[in-house]
Formats: structure tokens, C-alpha cells, sequence
RNA sequence: GGGCGAUUAGCUCAAGUGGCUAGAGCGCAUCCCUUACAAGGAUGAGGUUACAGGUUCGAGUCCUGUAUCGCCCA
């Protein structure tokens, strides 16, 4: 979808005379393309990661990613894409890779890049973090205990201990606090209020349920709340409880993750080893301690004093034993916990307290300052702030510019307001080797003789403006250039590029620093896509890949970056506006002061039969090579611009092709096999597999009979074309003037001149389906079933050819324009072929000639072929000859059989009739038609009326069922009638509508009421 | 749990700021292999716009609630 609705915009652009570019490329989706090469690695050779070492797995992607990006560059082709691909990127280029440095750099000088820590999932035995979305979650039966922490020196009436309940009781260890609500009995009388609310609503069978808990949560009141709020008070007056093993102070302090209505309602915080309580963390900082208890392997650090060493999973039944022996066990129950295991090694994730850097997303002191140096430079509070401005309405770049989403704009640009408008800070290190590294040398610094000496060194690079240091103190604070430190301290270096890294690396090595292992995020790569493809920061001279050609412009500037920066559009899906958009926009206005684009075209996602979005991992998801294969890129094409309406999402009905029968399976119906990857073939009654992953079940492809659209749209368009050709064979150009064109003729052009605007208006409103709907409706509902079907006859006299000939050249060439950017495939061999029999077409002048027609220029509607007046007349025609050809289907008549008919109309409607007869006659299979003010009805007439015409259509009646047709549709009108009259008789509607509604329903009931007479006379002169 | 969005014909989707009889395509029915096209042509049937209220002369469209589904965030 993505890439069709970019081919899209780009074909129709370039047809416009835009220069256009579209930047081809890949990005090196870092978390996801290692972990299939250590897949295949363990699979196919037994080894992990450390087996080989970071350059020998880092040299097998690369291997991987070359043979994967050919395929989607195979892909992308099969599919019509025209980027520019001799302008190919990878985010992992060396032109790239110089954009990541020089940004990370910048934003480190500027203080918008920081160290600090943060909760990973980690996997403890891979040793590396994961992300959120490679977490399998189970449940399994586990055990909820009851702690008992006892309270330090407690006051007369005060309780001697406080309760927790924990899952996992090992974290225990690393507890640094207790929490209860602050205000305790408001919350339990707001969840007691939430209930009762709750319980009038509820259905019957759901109401036992609820009054239970209700009458459990009241007993609250008495059972727990006092407790409750003596701790409270106990905790505004700072007190502590003694954690048990540990024999550690811990604070009492009151949080609103402590929920009064469930357990004790007081909850031990360990905000080192797990979510929620390190968020409680961040909420009293400056009360309570992070400590860390793991050791990268999953074993206790020294952190858990006698426990260290040991496996956290076996340091649990230990902990629970020597509470228990303690008597600080109230209680255990069994209860399901989830347990969150690595997708890829299957062992259960840890939360883990990591270093990790992060972009500063928030306001700063003094602001910063974005496109330093350049003409666009200005000033922001922040880098989200920046980014939340460029969308707003009265925000306009240094250039003129602001950014706008599309089709729905207001919408989306809540979406991305919303996200950055939280201002989190971007975690954008990963512990990975398959990345950008990150630029950082760093060094621990424990003694004031280490400080002094580490000084010393990095006073020679202070002079250099291509690298960036600091010290920070053992809170992470900046150290001025005197500051003594009182514990451990930590040098930070940064190069700004790979020449800075070759002459400071090795004496920073030398001295004792290392270089940071972890990478980058492939988005910090990705955000700035839109200028280091273009050369960034080097625009003129930056180095480009074999075979490419240089950076320079089409203008004959050397470098394209000033030429192409600001684009105009990017292409994506609704999930990418955070992740991607968001941070373009950011990096975009940081790096060069302008957006990177200034309309953002989201577009739906795929969903299959089941409403459910369409995935690899999944094996719902369709490749749209097996759909070319089958139906051809054109029909997939069509039918995806067809799918692409608006603000919905798509549902796409998958088959599968059976590997058995050659057939299709519907998958929303088929049964499951062994797994919910294997489908069973109903007619073999055989195992078939979906993912293509299973050894011993053969695999299916998948396609979707949607597409059979596409595929007859394709058809119909090369057999109209192979029709118009065939009539072509001596077309000339000759300059005519409208007014002597035939109706159909000046009815085709008229048509086609308000299709082209009314595609044209689709495609600038983002409307592909609009757009592709509305130029089907010109080449299919007017051109192929009435032009060309009306032209037919003249075809056959050498003279009458003449003309329609020309038009009908004309009217393919332009039709041909107006499709190519949907289906460019076959618009371009049909436009060969149509050169070579009418290289020259028009009508008062020649159009303009192109070879290929993805160069040709779009069509533009020349106003004075619109017209209304014959749009009209051809209407009326049409109608009467539908009316005729009704009724030769109701009485079974043959299409050989020719049959005579009478058309009584009067004053204006007859003269536009009039010139139409022999039209009529040919389209409605007539051998005479006569039509006149006095044209009389045969007795052995079928009637119709249409309009202020009557249309008498003899010698096919039969009496009983005419009279039962007639009573049928008067009855019809009948009821409209009375409805319009309903609505006139109302008052209020006469005073209130506006007067053109008003006037608009007294006509049409005058309309239906003289059509309700004129039925009402023919049914009479059947009896 | 919070936010955004959806629910219209058997299926997939349309219907600017409320206003002609709610439209297409597929599927279905009847007829037709008519010299571009049966992957086609002609004609037709098919909808209480998820449900319940409200605002309005008038609601698919605006408001409130309910149900179901999807996405994002926690």
C-alpha cells in the first residue's frame, strides 16, 4: 500500500512537470535483522553471538541484508515503483552513517544527549535488552505472599508492622520503600462510589458478582482503613519500617500506586526490578533510593548481601525460608502469575536497571537553538516543542513552511501532538552489534589523581571544535573545571566523525577509555533519512556509493540537498507518526532550521478476513509478488488505490492457494491444522502451511480474490484499446471545431474534461479511490458501454469515420494519461501502440506528443469542451433508451429482434430528443423510432415514461403484465409523493428549510405528480 | 486503565459545512457467446445506516449512553 500510494503521487507529479524525486531505500532495522541472523546462526550452526564475535556476526548480516534488500528492491520494482534508484540509500551508507555522527555529536555539545538509567527488559541469557514487543506473555500457577515488615519504634496505637504482598519475593531484597495511598478513605469511598454506579447499570447476571465485591469493599471502612490511615499520617511524619534479611531502613511514603481496596493496601516498592514502583521512584526521588540486586547474568550482586551470587530464581524459596523462619510470613496463595519470557531465548525477562542514552525531548533552560548556522536558524524551547510547533497553524519555517497530515488532518495531528506533547525523553541505545555504534569513549574516574591526569589529557583536545568532552560526578552532574569529586566519576568523550575518531581514538585507548558497545536505534537513523540521503552535512561532497552517480542536482548545483530539501511528501502508516514522522520533523528543523516535508499522507492498513492486521509473524500476510505473479501488478495497483478511501483501515478476505488442489481456501472459514499456521484443504482433506516454515507440510501462497478487479479492470482497458486501435488504422489530424462535432462526440469530450478535474480534485485531496473510482467511471460507464457502442455505426461509412476516428484517438490518449499513474504497466504499451497508429491527436490543436507516457504530460481539461447543455440532452437520451431496453428485457424480447417504437414529447424536450433518434434507434435495437408532439399510442403498446416523454414501445404487450409493471411503478410514485407532499404541507419546514430546499421539493413534486398522471393514462388505455 | 477511530446491502467500501428516491464494485437473479471484451453486455432484486435516547422543520451525518471491533499509549 505504502509504496503504490508513493508510486502514485509521483507518477501523477512528474506527469504535472514537477521534478520530482523519490528516494529510494532501506533501513537496517536493527533489533529485528540481528535476531534472525543469530537465529540462523544457532539453527544452522549451533552458535551464539559470542561464539563468533562482534565482526564476524556484524560481516554475516551484511551478507543477509544484501541478499534482503535485493529482494524488496525486487519487489518494489515488479510493482512499478518509479524511484530514483541510482540514488538508492541504506541508513548503514558511509553518507548516512557521517549524518548520524554529526548529529549525534551536536546534540551531545548541545546537552540534548545524556546517559542515564532506565528499566530494560532484560533477558538474562542472551544478556541483552529486548524490546517490548519480543515478549511472550504467559500465565502460569504461581504464589502471591504476604510479607510482614516490622515498623521502627512504633507509638502507642500505631501498628508494630506493615503488610506487602509480592509475586516474586526475591525483589524483597531490593526494596527501598513501603507506599500507601495519601488518602486513603477517599479513594476506597471513590471505588466505592465506582461500584455502586457500576452495580445500577449492570446486567442480572453480572450483579451477584458486583454486590459481593461492594460488600467486600465497604467492610474496608472497618477492617482496614483506620490502619490505613494511621500509615498514612505515619509517612507524612517520615517513618520507617525495617526490611527483613536486609536489616535496611526503609521509608514509609504515600503514593497513589498503593491501592487501599486491594491486599493489605500498602505495597512494597522496588524500583530497581520493576515498572511500576521505578515510576513510583520517579516520583520521589529525593526520598528513596534505585537499588539494583542482579547481575547482568540474572545472579544477586553484592547488593543482596549474603544472597549475592546466587541465581535469582533459586534465591527465591531461600528468601521465603528465612522469612519464614523469621514468622514474617502471613500468608500464601496460589494465584496465576504472568510471566513475561524472551521471545528468543524463552527465559523469563527480568526488569534490569541499565545505563542507557537518551535524547532530551523536553524544554530546556535558555532553549535550543535549531539549523545552527544555517539561514533558517531559530530558536525553541525544546526539541519536542519544536516539532509540536511546525504543525501548528500559525507556525511557518524561515522558507514559509509548516507541516499538514492528510486525509484526515486534524485527526492525525492530534496523534502527533499528543505523543510529543509528553515530552518523554528518546531511549536510543540498544545492546546490539548491528548498528551505529555509538560514538562515545568513556572512562571511570576513581581518584582525584586519576581526575587530575584524565584533566590533562583532554586539555589538549580542548582547542578542537570536532570533539566534545565532560566529566560527570557521581550523580551524573556536570564537573566544572576545578570540581573534586567524593566517589566515582566518569569521562565522556565524543569525536565528531570517523577522520576526529582516527586521531584522538587511540591516545583516548591508550589513556584507558573504551568505546561505549551498544548501538544506536535504527530510528536515530532513520529521523534524519530526509537530509543525510541528500548528503548531509556535506551536501556538496559527500560520498556516494559505486556505481552511483555524484550528488549534485539537476540545476547543475553540486550538491542536491539545498535543491530538494524541503520535500514535499512523506507516505505512511498511522503507527509510524510517533515513531517516525515525529522524530523527521524534530531532527529536520534541529539539523537545518526547515521540515522535512510539508504534507503527510497516512494511509490505511491491511487488515485480513478476520479484522485482523496482517503480519509475517502472523501468517495472514500476503506477498505481493505471489498477487504480480497472478493477477499482475496493474490489478494489484488498481486495487489498492481502490482500497485507500479515507479515514478506514481495509479488510482484505485472504485465500490460500492450495498446494493440493491448485484452489483456493478461504482462510476466515478453513479449519486449523496441527498449529494455527496449518490450514486443512476441504477437497484433499490434506495439512497445508500458511508461514511456509513447517519441514513436512507443504506451503500455500496466499492471494485475495479482491483482486480479481484489478485484473478485469486491466482487461477491459486492453480490450477497449485493442478495439480503438483495430478503428485507428488511418486517423488523421485535422484541426475541427466543437460546434461541428457530432452530439456523442461533444458528449465524450464534455465528459472528459470534468473527469480530468474531478480526478485531479480526488488526487489533491489524498483520495486515491476517489481519484481511480472517478476515472473509471469515465473510461468504463461512458466511454466504453456509450461512446464507443454510439461511434460504431459511423465507423462503418469512410466519411462519418473521419471524425469519430479523431475523437475517439483523442479520448484514449487522454484517458490513457489520466490512468497511467494507477495502472502504469499496461497505459504505456497501449500508449506505444497508439503512437504508432495516431501520432498525432487533438481536436482544435494537436496535443502534445510524448515517447513514453510516464513522461507525458497530464492532462489538462480544456474548458470549452464542458458542457453542460449536451451532458443534459445525453442523459435524457440515455434514460429513454434505458426505459426501451427495460421493457424489451421484461418481455424477453432478443436482441435480434428489432422492434419499433414512439416517443410522444412536446416544445423544448422534443427538440433535444429529436436529434438523438437515430442514436436511440441504434442503441435500443429499434428498426423505427418516431418522435413527435403527436406520436399516438398503439393499442398493442408497452409504455414508460420518462421525464415529459412518453415512450411507446409497440407490438410487445402483453395486458395483464404491463398492467401489473404500470401499477407497480405508479405505486412507487405514489408513495414519493406523498412524502414530498407531507413535507410542503409543513409548516415549519416552509418557514424554517432554506428557500432553494423548498423550491427544489416543489419542483419535483410537480415533476413526479405529471409522470404519476401520464402512468395513470397509459394503465386507463389498457382497459 | 487512558486516548483515537470504526460499526451503512450477503461481502469490501462511498456518501464536503445536516436537505432530491443512502451510492459503487463483487456476489445474487433473468436474458444474451451481438463482428473490442463471457475476466464481457443488458436489465433487475437487495438497506429500520449496530442499539437506545436527545437536538432539529429535517439526522447515516450533530450530542449522550450501551454493545462489539481495531489501533496507539500505559
Amino acid at each position: 500500500m505504502d509504496n503504490v500510494m508513493q508510486d502514485l503521487l509521483i507518477r501523477w507529479h512528474r506527469m504535472l512537470g514537477d521534478n520530482t524525486l523519490w528516494m529510494a531505500g532501506t533501513d537496517h532495522a536493527g533489533i529485528a535483522t540481528q535476531a534472525v541472523v543469530e537465529k540462523r546462526l544457532l539453527e544452522l550452526e549451533g552458535k551464539t553471538r559470542h561464539d563468533i564475535g562482534r565482526e564476524a556476526l556484524v560481516e554475516r548480516i551484511w551478507q543477509w541484508k544484501d541478499q534482503y534488500q535485493q529482494r524488496i528492491v525486487t519487489q518494489q520494482q515488479a510493482m512499478g515503483c518509479s524511484c530514483d534508484w541510482d540514488r538508492q540509500r541504506f541508513t548503514m551508507d558511509a553518507v548516512c552513517a557521517r549524518g548520524v555522527r554529526h548529529m549525534f555529536f551536536n546534540m551531545f555539545r548541545d546537552g540534548l544527549i545524556y546517559r542515564g538509567n532506565r528499566l530494560v527488559n532484560w533477558d538474562c541469557h542472551l544478556q541483552t535488552a529486548v524490546a517490548d514487543d519480543e515478549i511472550v506473555h504467559e500465565s502460569v500457577a504461581g504464589h502471591f505472599w504476604h510479607l510482614r515488615y516490622p515498623v521502627i519504634d512504633p507509638k502507642p496505637g500505631e501498628p508494630d508492622h506493615v503488610t506487602v504482598a509480592t509475586t516474586r519475593p526475591e525483589t524483597m531484597l531490593g526494596d527501598t520503600a513501603v507506599a500507601c495511598h495519601p488518602d486513603p478513605a477517599g479513594q476506597l469511598e471513590a471505588v466505592i462510589a465506582e461500584t455502586r454506579t457500576k452495580l445500577a447499570t449492570a446486567p442480572k447476571k453480572e450483579r451477584a458478582a458486583i454486590e459481593a465485591e461492594l460488600e467486600r469493599l465497604e467492610s474496608r471502612r472497618q477492617s482496614h482503613l483506620p490502619k490505613l490511615l494511621t500509615l498514612a499520617e505515619m509517612a507524612r511524619d517520615g517513618r520507617q519500617v525495617m526490611l527483613p534479611l536486609q536489616e535496611r531502613p526503609i521509608p514509609l511514603i504515600c503514593d497513589i500506586w498503593a491501592k487501599p481496596e486491594l491486599g493489605s493496601g500498602c505495597v512494597k516498592i522496588t524500583p530497581g526490578h520493576d515498572p511500576n514502583d521505578y515510576e513510583v521512584w520517579t516520583r520521589h526521588q529525593s526520598e528513596i533510593e534505585i537499588i539494583n540486586i542482579l547481575n547482568s547474568d540474572g545472579t544477586l550482586n553484592g547488593n543482596a548481601g549474603t544472597y549475592a551470587g546466587i541465581d535469582r530464581l533459586k534465591t527465591r524459596d531461600t528468601v521465603v525460608a528465612d522469612l519464614q523462619a523469621r514468622g514474617l510470613i502471613e500468608a500464601v496463595e496460589d494465584r496465576p502469575v504472568e510471566i513475561g519470557h524472551s521471545d528468543r531465548s524463552k527465559t523469563p525477562i527480568e526488569p534490569y536497571l541499565s545505563k542507557q542514552w537518551f535524547v532530551r525531548m523536553g524544554n530546556v533552560e535558555d532553549g535550543i537553538v535549531c539549523g545552527r548556522g544555517t539561514d533558517k536558524e531559530f530558536r525553541s524551547a525544546g526539541l519536542a516543542q519544536a516539532a509540536m510547533d511546525a504543525v501548528a497553524e500559525d507556525w511557518l519555517s524561515a522558507s514559509g513552511r509548516r507541516t499538514q497530515f492528510h486525509p484526515d488532518g486534524a485527526r492525525y495531528a492530534g496523534t502527533y501532538l499528543n505523543w510529543l506533547g509528553e515530552k518523554r525523553d528518546w531511549c536510543i541505545s540498544r545492546q546490539l552489534w548491528w548498528g551505529h555504534r555509538i560514538p562515545i569513549w568513556a572512562k571511570t574516574i576513581d581518584s582525584a589523581a586519576v581526575l587530575d591526569a584524565t584533566r590533562a589529557l583532554l586539555h589538549q583536545l580542548d582547542a578542537r571544535d570536532d570533539v566534545h568532552f565532560v566529566i560527570l560526578g557521581p550523580g551524573g552532574e556536570l564537573l566544572g573545571p576545578t570540581d573534586r569529586i567524593d566517589g566515582e566519576a566518569e569521562a565522556l568523550v565524543c569525536p565528531r566523525d570517523e577522520t576526529v575518531d582516527h586521531q584522538v581514538a587511540p591516545l583516548l585507548e591508550q589513556a584507558g577509555f573504551a568505546q561505549d558497545p551498544d548501538v544506536l536505534d535504527t530510528w536515530f537513523s532513520s529521523a534524519i533519512w530526509p537530509h543525510s540521503t541528500l548528503g548531509w552535512p556535506d551536501p556538496a561532497t559527500a560520498a556516494v556509493n559505486a556505481g552511483q552517480p555524484p550528488l549534485g542536482a539537476a540545476d547543475g548545483r553540486p550538491d542536491c540537498l539545498s535543491y530538494y530539501y524541503p520535500g514535499s511528501c512523506l507516505v505512511t502508516a498511522r503507527d509510524i507518526i510517533t515513531l517516525w514522522v515525529a522524530r523527521m520533523v524534530l531532527t529536520g528543523l534541529y539539523n537545518l532550521g526547515d521540515v522535512p516535508f510539508t504534507d503527510v499522507f497516512i494511509h490505511a492498513n491491511i487488515q485480513d478476513g478476520k479484522g485482523e492486521r496482517m503480519s509475517k509473524s502472523k501468517g495472514n500476510g500476503i506477498d505481493p509478488v505471489d498477487i504480480i505473479e497472478k493477477y499482475g501488478a496493474d490489478a494489484m495497483r488498481y486495487v489498492l488505490c481502490e482500497m485507500q478511501t479515507g479515514t478506514q483501515d481495509i479488510r482484505l478476505p485472504v485465500q490460500a492457494i492450495s498446494p493440493y488442489t491448485g484452489n483456493p481456501v478461504d482462510l476466515a472459514t478453513a479449519k486449523h491444522g496441527r498449529s494455527i499456521f496449518t490450514y486443512m484443504c476441504p477437497e484433499s482433506g490434506k495439512e497445508f502451511d500458511v508461514l511456509g516454515t513447517m519441514p513436512d507440510v507443504p506451503a500455500a501462497k496466499l492471494v485475495s480474490d479482491r483482486f480479481d478487479i484489478g485484473r478485469n479492470f486491466c482487461n477491459k482497458l486492453w480490450n477497449a484499446a485493442r478495439f480503438a486501435l483495430m478503428n485507428l488504422q488511418d486517423v488523421t489530424f485535422e484541426p475541427r471545431r466543437l460546434a461541428d462535432l457530432t452530439i456523442e462526440d461533444r458528449w465524450i469530450l464534455s465528459r472528459l474534461a470534468k473527469a480530468i478535474d474531478t480526478v485531479e480534485g480526488y488526487l489533491e485531496d489524498y483520495n486515491p479511490a476517489g481519484a481511480v473510482g472517478a476515472a473509471r467511471e469515465f473510461f468504463w460507464s461512458e466511454l466504453c458501454d456509450w461512446y464507443l457502442e454510439l461511434i460504431k455505426p459511423r465507423m462503418r461509412d469512410a466519411a462519418a469515420a473521419r471524425a469519430a476516428r479523431q475523437i475517439l484517438a483523442t479520448a484514449m490518449d487522454q484517458v490513457l494519461r489520466l490512468l497511467h499513474p494507477f495502472v502504469p504497466f499496461i497505459t504505456e504499451a497501449i500508449w506505444a501502440r497508439l503512437n504508432e497508429q495516431a501520432p498525432q491527436r487533438g481536436i482544435e490543436s494537436p496535443l502534445p506528443a510524448s515517447e513514453l507516457l510516464i513522461r507525458a504530460a497530464w492532462p489538462t481539461p480544456e474548458p470549452a469542451w464542458r458542457d453542460d447543455a449536451i451532458d443534459d440532452q445525453v442523459e435524457f437520451m440515455r434514460d429513454v433508451i434505458r426505459a426501451i431496453r427495460d421493457i424489451r428485457n421484461k418481455y424477453n424480447v432478443p436482441p435480434s429482434k428489432k422492434l419499433d417504437a414512439r416517443v410522444r414529447v412536446t416544445g423544448a424536450a422534443a427538440e433535444v430528443l429529436q436529434p438523438c433518434a437515430h442514436l436511440i434507434q441504434h442503441m435500443a435495437g429499434l428498426e423505427v423510432v418516431r418522435i413527435a408532439a403527436d406520436a399516438e399510442r398503439p393499442a398493442d403498446a408497452a409504455t414508460a415514461v420518462v421525464r415529459d416523454a412518453d415512450i411507446y414501445v409497440c407490438g410487445v404487450v402483453d395486458i395483464e403484465q404491463e398492467k401489473q409493471r404500470l401499477t407497480k411503478q405508479r405505486e412507487q410514485l405514489a408513495g414519493q409523493i406523498e412524502g414530498t407532499e407531507k413535507k410542503l404541507a409543513n409548516e415549519n419546514f416552509i418557514s424554517k428549510a432554506k428557500p432553494e430546499v423548498v423550491e427544489r421539493e416543489r419542483a419535483r413534486l410537480a415533476d413526479l405528480k405529471a409522470q404519476f398522471e401520464a402512468i395513470e393514462a397509459n394503465l386507463a388505455a389498457l382497459s
